[in-house]
DNA sequence: ATGAAATGTTGCAGAATCTGAAAAATCATC
DNA sequence: GATGATTTTTCAGATTCTGCAACATTTCAT
């Protein structure tokens, strides 16, 4: 819980600054949710938190990644989590591990997640930022699951495969709870993609 | 080879329209592998190939999408490829065969696609837009798998999680090929990444 | 061959995105 | 409170992208 701890030790300056990011988030998500991606400009983003539109950019470098808001969880708590596993754990119910807990954290954050991703749904456009987001996260696992297994970077591919399988298997997971409307409890979505993942994807 | 075939039986005015589009395909890769993304702008690209930047616009939606260029294939292509795999095959099975003619198609436009490749690490944040890609092939693909499965789509989320899965491991073996230069059959590279996956990714 | 219809290209006007630089407001600290 | 650091704002400007109308080329029927 170190974000939250760190949290509590900041000043009013970066209180606000976080305040001023999550309101631009959540005024980008309602609006584009309401008037669609082309109706929403920057200026109507900024304007409905009551800030100038230069300020915007002083957080976001665009309308898009705004929408994306902070990725699901920096690449460094990823990380974290996939280290605090034991050793002795295979890569793959490692990477189960992490991304339940993962799981867990976009649950506690229902309500905005299900908006961002009904946004994205009806704006297919912006699904590749989406992805983007993990791509940096994507490389910073990678390198985490590669120290894992013994394995260098870059010469079998498979620290890259297990972890581009497990981000897509949790992506996956995810646009399902979305579809069902964020009833079943993401984390058993999550664990029964790694099931079948772990199972060789038999027919079923 | 329907679209090989298909290619004769065009006539002057698609023809020229292709030669154009491929044409600002190149000239948009060449420059950017040479100044960066940041270096070129859309008027660059448009006076190298003759044209008005109007016209540009005409063919693509924005500078990055001429880079991502025509998807390696169009959804139909894959769909066809995959429908073309006796219904007896297992899924994944039928997903690696499908992924093996891709990335033959993809190894013919070597060049190209190394050259695709080298300006997407340069400038990361293209990436998600190959993801972007992929993306409207996933749902054709994946209705495909729900049919040859027979199983709808939207409930056991099986077909979305094969077909991402599947998409991913191609994307993997491209990078991997990539990476290496290009030197090992691309095909190969997608066995291999498939065989993992049929095992069920355990540690190496 | 010729003319009408369809389609491709271009220039222009204009809205929207995004960046740099400097002034003005706000906050932290002493 | 005074001082220094940070944030917000204003302003100018480059670039991206779209609609529209004029013009050029291709296609097709005759």
């Amino acid at each position: 819980m170190t974000s939250v701890e760190s949290a509590y030790e900041l000043g009013r300056r970066d209180r606000k600054k976080l305040e001023t990011r999550a309101a631009l988030e959540h005024a980008a998500l309602t609006l584009v949710a309401e008037r669609g991606l082309a109706g929403v400009t920057v200026e109507d983003i900024a304007t409905a938190v009551d800030l100038s539109s230069r300020t915007f950019f002083n957080y976001f470098p665009s309308k898009e990644d705004a929408l994306v808001g902070g990725s699901p969880a920096s690449a460094a708590e990823l990380r974290e989590r996939l280290e605090a596993v034991p050793a002795e754990v295979p890569v793959l119910e490692a990477l189960r591990l992490m991304s339940r807990a993962e799981a867990e954290h976009v649950q506690r954050r229902r309500e905005q997640w299900l908006l961002r991703l009904k946004v994205f749904e009806q704006n297919p456009s912006l699904l590749p930022r989406l992805v983007a987001s993990g791509t940096e996260t994507e490389l910073a696992v990678s390198a985490a699951v590669a120290r894992r297994s013994g394995v260098e970077l870059g010469t079998s591919g498979y620290p890259e495969l297990v972890t581009a399988v497990a981000l897509t298997a949790f992506r996956a997971a995810m646009m399902r709870w979305s579809a069902a409307g964020g009833h079943p409890a993401l984390a058993d979505l999550v664990d029964e993609a790694f099931s079948q993942i772990a199972a060789g994807l038999p027919d079923p």
